[in-house]
RNA sequence: GGGUGCUUAGCUCAGCUGGAAGAGCAUCGCCCUUACAAGGCGAGGGUCGGCGGUUCGAGCCCGUCAGCACCCACCA
């Protein structure tokens, strides 16, 4: 074996014998275990968040697939319909060409061929992870199987009257020119102007003043409201006005809606522009004048002067206007949200336009219901919450989209505007008793991309047909994702299984924390402050990373900064640290709910401790190759100590994932791996193995192997690779069958019942580690050299003191350093010795000629200090009389322990004090 | 305007049903002791955001304030 770990030599290797081999397909035997892939989207590769979840996902995964389930883990991607369509098109862009050029089919094929290529990288970038997901089921959610499943929920949805079109305002992207849902606009507060302008009385006697933040919607106009009850207005309701620059004659109408204490308490009424006035309108009967281009440009309805404007050119030229005409009251600044496209930014506008929608309440209440009752939970909990306030206040969803890349959606018009509904053409007509001279056109838009997500735990599973897989698979056990899609996705494909399957998609929910820099800031390309997961597996060098990160920004002036940042940050590029390491740390942050601040120093520490493990296997291999390994007859009381501590660990990684606490397990097993077996055990051996009793050593190498390769599984779920690669090299020793360590049995705890002599183990073992530790405390604080032979001294300890030491003489005298010992009696003079207690025994080391008596006595008086301010606590709870009346027995009793200890502690120190004092002078 | 989460060692974070504050990294000593210098052995470092309350006892429960982060929302 090489001296330190190499995950690149090891890595790659066993993923392809994994996969090569089928060991990630179901194995149609035991309880069914199923997570769904939230597939990625194939606009590009995989990110820090991806690997996250990925490694989440894995380790559960594999777990239960040792635990003997049967285990599916679906993978696909995602078609991405705007993401995908906006990439494709820029890079069209790039090569000066443009998708209307293509045409329709043109560019499909375009952005199919895209969709090749980028989803082999995301592939690619998985299998680096070792994820361990069923490539043979893979998926992406425009194959013709899901795309029929896409058509099928159609068209059903929509004879149930679920699923409509209705012309309304919707969220309308100018850029892009397609509707949105609500969920992919995003509001932030920017700074703009509250214009105030006055629109005359048509009567001629006087005007009113309007504040707006959308002067250029007033060629819209066709009200302006009141409050009922305003005294100001109360007049007025009923006149009318005329509205400047279009000359029209609108309304002065009273609504509940318009706040008195707002600008002048006057709001201008623009139905088709604007939601709320879209909702007055409604209720006033008012007629709704569009005045916008698909573009965003001014239409035919408003004069001719702002014709084929920008709404925001347009707005410069109202206003200047406005002004002319003296009708501009003031301008403020103000504060508004704006709202914007979620992939293209672009302010969104209002627009009245014919979209599908899903109509939503039917479904809701079923899907609050299984939460409510159970039969899903979030993990953590409080994201229920999250979840029911979006529930109970959830719109009509539009499901159309003004795009080419994505599901068509199955409805064709005849000449007369009919709507025909079928799973293709022919279906439509057959429904519709058509005859095939009947003209029929399809609805060019396709559908959002969420209503196929939202169908991916069963489409996936062969849904519409009945099948075994469906059954076997269908709840999925465990959806682990991010909040932000809670919204999106989660209650969405809540909502459609309950429909379809009649049962809910997964039991829980886990909801993971989001990836962010070490700044605490998110990660984005356009930060420039991404890594990739690859990069920390192989490394790269500062220069790559540099020219990586600042490369096709869509924001080219940000390199400058991007680049420095960079280069402070990782100066001397990033180290390979392997993907276990990558992993383990992963789980290591995986706390419930919280963001996450990836810190490199973390990765560095598990990567050193895949280096611990290694080199630990190391050492057993060592000692145990070419030799017959049995299990002993006697193992001896370290082995026996050790086995209990494993099995302590075994159960504790057990819970811990059962909890979905991966942060705890991985905790749990770096202790017992490091502080427990390399640190104690191992070094507990060596007397042993260098001693000549053969039964011991038999016992001793027996044990080393056999708790390397109960924690090598135990392990397995999180660190794949270097679990398979040791336990390789140990199964024949151990005389285990079986080809892979991750189709091995997981561990199963066997916890020592307290009456049986293992608990008295750690009692002792703990005495013996405080008893090499009181020495090598005294040899670092009097700065005796680590590696120099002392003799001890041991005075008025117990009969079991002395049973101890004499069994664990071997181990005590190698690990302390301890060339010789003796045992002396109570009225021996100790001033030339420092000392250390470990319960009534005091450890003793002559130190004449080592060390100067001043250094002794300061560290004397230290732990003089410390122990009676320790007796002062106890005492003090003690002399309480409430503590004592109220608290539990077993606190009392421990409060009386330690009083007792710490009071001998310190006339056994004090006493020391006194004798080594008289030594000055 | 509602809602959620966070505040613990210099940094990144654990801390289970309230019973003497923990890890990794960083820091300071001493060591190349034949598994590991990506290491070993020791050490230092915290009035657990502030205030108040409940309790014999509070990092943990309650109230309140402050700061940070995020989500949702139609005040023109």
């Amino acid at each position: 074996m090489d001296k330190s770990y190499n995950p690149r030599a090891i890595e790659q290797r066993w993923y392809q014998q994994w996969e090569e081999r089928g060991y990630f397909a179901p194995s149609g035997q035991g309880e069914s275990f199923c997570i769904m892939l939230p597939p990625p989207n194939v606009t590009g590769s995989l990110h820090m968040g991806h690997a996250f979840q990925d490694t989440i996902m894995d380790a559960l995964t594999r777990w239960r697939r040792m635990k003997g389930d049967n285990t599916l883990w679906q993978p696909g991607t995602d078609h991405a319909g705007i993401a995908t369509q906006m990439v494709v098109e820029r890079k069209l862009q790039a090569e000066g060409r443009s998708r209307h050029e293509l045409g329709r089919e043109g560019f499909t094929d375009a952005v199919w061929q895209w969709k090749e290529q980028s989803g082999d990288a995301i592939n690619g970038q998985m299998r680096r992870l070792g994820a361990s997901v069923d490539w043979s089921s893979h998926r992406f959610t425009m194959d013709e199987d899901l795309s029929h499943a896409v058509r099928t929920v159609f068209v059903r949805l929509f004879d149930e009257g679920l699923i409509y079109r209705g012309k309304r305002l919707v969220n309308w992207d100018p850029v892009l020119r397609t509707a949105l849902s609500d969920l992919e606009v995003l509001s932030e507060e920017e700074k703009g102007k509250l214009w105030h302008i006055r629109y005359p009385l048509a009567n001629g006697n006087g005007d009113l003043v309007v504040a707006t933040t959308r002067p250029e919607t007033m060629l819209g106009d066709t009200a302006v409201a009141v409050h009922p009850e305003d005294e100001r207005y109360q007049h007025l309701i009923g006149k009318e006005l005329c509205l400047p620059l279009s000359n029209r004659i609108i309304p002065v109408i009273a609504d509940e809606y318009v706040d008195r204490e707002f600008g002048s308490g006057c709001v201008k009424i623009t139905p088709a522009h604007d939601f709320n006035d879209y909702d007055i309108g409604k209720r006033h009967n008012l007629p709704l004048i569009n005045i916008l281009n698909p573009d965003a440009s001014l239409n035919e309805n408003v004069p001719e002067a702002y014709r084929g404007m920008d709404r925001f050119k347009a707005r410069a030229r109202i206003v200047a206007d406005l002004e002319q005409l003296g009708l501009l009251e003031r301008v403020d600044d103000h504060h508004l949200m704006i709202p914007r496209g979620d992939r293209s930014q672009a302010i969104v506008e209002p627009y009245l336009t014919d979209q599908w929608y899903v109509k939503i309440a039917p479904l809701a209440e079923p899907a609050i219901a299984a939460v409510n009752d159970g039969r899903i939970t979030f993990v953590p909990s409080n994201w229920s919450r999250t979840y029911f306030d979006w529930m109970n206040r959830i719109e009509d969803w539009c499901i159309s989209r003004q795009l080419w890349w994505g599901h068509r959606i199955p409805a064709w018009y005849d000449e007369q505007g009919a709507i025909y509904v079928g799973l293709d053409e022919q279906d439509a007509r057959q429904r519709a008793g058509l005859t095939p001279e009947h003209a029929l056109n399809q609805d060019e838009d396709v559908l959002d991309t969420w209503f196929s997500s939202a169908l991916w735990p069963f489409s996936t599973l062969g849904w519409p047909e009945e099948g075994t897989r469906l059954q076997q698979f269908y709840p999925s056990s465990v959806l682990v994702t991010g909040f932000d899609i809670i919204f999106f996705w989660v209650a969405r494909m809540i909502m459609l299984g309950l429909k379809f399957m009649h049962d809910v998609p997964f039991r829980t929910v886990y909801i993971h924390g989001l990836i962010r820099d070490g700044q605490g800031q998110k990660m984005s390309k356009s930060k420039g402050n991404v890594l990739d997961p690859i990069d920390l597996i192989d490394g790269i060098e500062l220069e790559d990373l540099v020219q990586k990160r600042t490369s096709g920004l869509m924001q080219p002036h940000m390199a400058p900064m991007i680049e420095k940042a960079t280069r402070t940050e990782f100066p001397a590029g990033i180290p390979a640290f392997g993907t276990d390491a990558l992993r383990f740390t992963f789980a290591g942050l995986a706390t419930t709910g919280r963001d996450i601040r990836f810190d490199l120093g973390r990765m560095e520490g598990n990567r050193n401790f895949c280096n611990k493990l290694w080199n630990a296997a190391r050492f057993v291999l060592l000692q145990t190759e070419g030799q017959r390994i049995a299990a002993a007859e006697q193992p001896g009381s370290v082995d026996r100590w050790v086995l209990a501590r494993m099995h302590r660990m075994v159960a504790a990684v057990e819970s811990h994932f059962a909890e979905f606490r991966l942060d705890l397990a991985s905790q749990v097993l770096y202790e017992f791996i490091w502080n427990e077996y390399c640190d104690w055990y191992l070094e507990f051996t060596k007397p042993v193995l260098q001693g000549t009793d053969e039964q011991a050593k038999a016992a001793t190498r027996h044990t080393l192997l056999s708790v390397l390769e109960t924690t090598l599984r135990t392990l397995h779920p999180i660190m794949p690779f270097i679990s398979e690669e040791i336990w390789q090299r140990i199964r024949d020793l151990l005389g285990i069958s079986g080809d892979s360590i991750m189709l091995q049995q997981f561990p199963r705890a066997q916890l020592p019942a307290c009456a049986e002599p293992e608990c008295g183990l750690d009692q002792e073992i703990d005495w013996l580690r405080d008893v090499i530790q009181g020495i090598r405390r005294i040899r670092a604080e009097l700065n005796v050299a680590p590696g120099k032979p002392l003799q001890a001294l041991f005075q008025s300890g117990s009969e079991r003191d002395r049973d101890l030491l004499q069994r664990y003489s071997d181990i005590f005298s190698q690990l302390a350093r301890i060339e010789s010992y003796e045992w002396i009696d109570e009225s021996r003079d100790t001033a030339q010795c420092a000392v250390a207690l470990v319960g009534d025994l005091k450890v003793l080391v002559p130190l004449k000629g080592l060390v100067d008596v001043e250094a002794e006595l300061v560290r004397l008086r230290k732990q003089l200090d410390s122990e009676r301010s320790m007796l002062a606590k106890a005492e003090s709870k003690l002399a309480d009389r409430r503590f004592v009346k109220n608290a539990p027995d077993t606190v009392v009793e421990q409060e009386k322990e330690r009083k007792v200890t710490h009071a001998s502690n310190v006339a056994k120190l004090q006493d020391q004090y006194r004798q080594l004092e008289s030594l000055r002078d």
